[in-house]
DNA sequence: AAACTTAGTGTAAAAATTACACTTTGAAAA
DNA sequence: TTTTCAAAGTGTAATTTTTACACTAAGTTT
């Protein structure tokens, strides 16, 4: 068992990040191919969030940056916690308890994880030419199938919290490019909202928030009218959530 | 050091509960003054929440329940998980160390805790005739001073929580007896929001929502027009959340 | 030039929200 | 017994927000 030097590991504490992505049409989750921490020889074929435990002297939002920058690359990646997974069954399964005994130093110890949601611009994701590479693969939110570990309910927090947050603070954007038309605005908040959204209402809604600004530029290469883009005004979004403001 | 036969309590992890109660007027806080664990001759004068490491074998809300039930002797206290602090910083004043050292078996570990707010009736709580009894206190939520770790954070994310929570879950009536007039749910919202609601309209709105049920009781022993007392049934609440339905 | 595809636009009806003040009722005091 | 006090209880009109809905505009491809 290798481990580098002064780096720690807590054997009681994980995260595992529920990593969002939009490609356009559909709301998509990163998942990995369970691989063996030091010991990337073992892997078994079912699919987990990407984790990790933390490290002791590092903070969990670290731990999950560390995880998603491992992963892919980014830093600066928006990050949010969604709690604490504890239950003494959580890593009872069979093949869970396989991956352990054969993955991690102390296989029996109690392992509580904290979850995050991140969520990024797919398009800026490339697969790292790292040992992750090969077994990583974005999954449709609705084709997700039984993950490992507790790792499904991790996953349905995710997706409440982020419907939960979607009106709330300005979240979407992560999403998306930084310029982007009102149609990929609209398809994303009525993909990840379930549909039934209004596209003109949701239109002139978003427009009279304020925070979003007209660009001169437009779609290009598509065979139809192209759409003007816009950009997102975080000063706007401080701006407007000081005074009465509603986002929906 | 005691230690009960095979309770082995986690090093690593913890619960901390926000006890919220409200006595008519104000919204009020559950501190402790910091005790020894299984030590109880030491005790500095530092107001923290109540918390304790979680034992091995037990889930997280269950921790979190015996903490409660160990302080009110109250079971089935509503409780909501907060989410997890693990900043390695958050047990490193002076005095929290002090306290650690005195304490703790192994005062150094690295200690994550999960945060939870729970709500209760005060009236319902009695000081228990236990090692707990001298060191508690309820506090008004404004007049909570500087607390041991980080349970100042701690705090703040539960009262956010809570005033998120309370136009879309029915947990303000977890703070109200069985039966309360409509002046006392709306002293509770006004003073959890922070004040500025509409008495009108707010009792029409409570009205509308159909889960509140008039009784037949008044209030009793008050020097002017006694109030209609109401309850809240949650099947008409659980009925109103699946149509249309805004709580607010 | 016609066909196709998505962009972009307005209005009227319904519903929800807000602001606001007087009467009723019971208990206590005079 | 009458008066006073304190909170209970009640309605409306103006404003704002939300909803439902269908056609024209513009650029690309055939």
């Amino acid at each position: 068992m290798v481990q580098k030097n002064s780096i720690i590991s807590n054997p009681n504490v994980s995260v595992d990040c529920v990593v969002f992505g939009f490609d356009g049409a559909d709301l998509k989750v990163l998942l990995v191919e369970r691989y063996g921490r030091d010991n990337l020889d073992f892997q078994d074929d079912t699919l987990v969030l990407p984790g990790d435990l933390i490290n002791n002297h590092e903070d969990l939002n670290e731990a999950a940056s560390r995880v998603l920058y491992d992963l892919t690359g980014l830093t600066k990646i928006f990050l949010q916690q969604i709690g604490a997974f504890g239950s003494p069954k959580r890593l009872s399964k069979p093949k869970d308890i396989a991956w352990l005994d054969a993955v991690r130093m102390n296989p029996e110890a109690r392992v509580i994880t904290i979850g995050y949601y991140a969520l990024i611009n797919i398009k800026n994701y490339k697969v790292r030419p790292s040992s992750f590479a090969k077994h990583v693969v974005w999954r449709g939110y609705d084709e997700v199938g039984e993950l490992g570990f507790d790792h499904n309910d991790i996953l349905d927090r995710a997706i409440h919290n982020l419907r939960d947050q979607l009106y709330r603070e300005p979240i979407g954007f992560e999403l998306l490019p930084s310029h982007f038309s009102l149609h990929q605005l609209y398809s994303l908040y009525n993909e990840i909202m379930g549909g039934g959204i209004d596209r003109r209402n949701f239109r002139r809604r978003m427009l009279k928030t304020g925070f979003l600004k007209e660009t001169d530029e437009y779609q290009e290469g598509v065979p139809h009218k192209p759409a003007r883009l816009y950009t997102f005004i975080p000063e706007e979004f401080e701006n407007a959530s000081k005074n009465n403001f509603k986002f929906y």
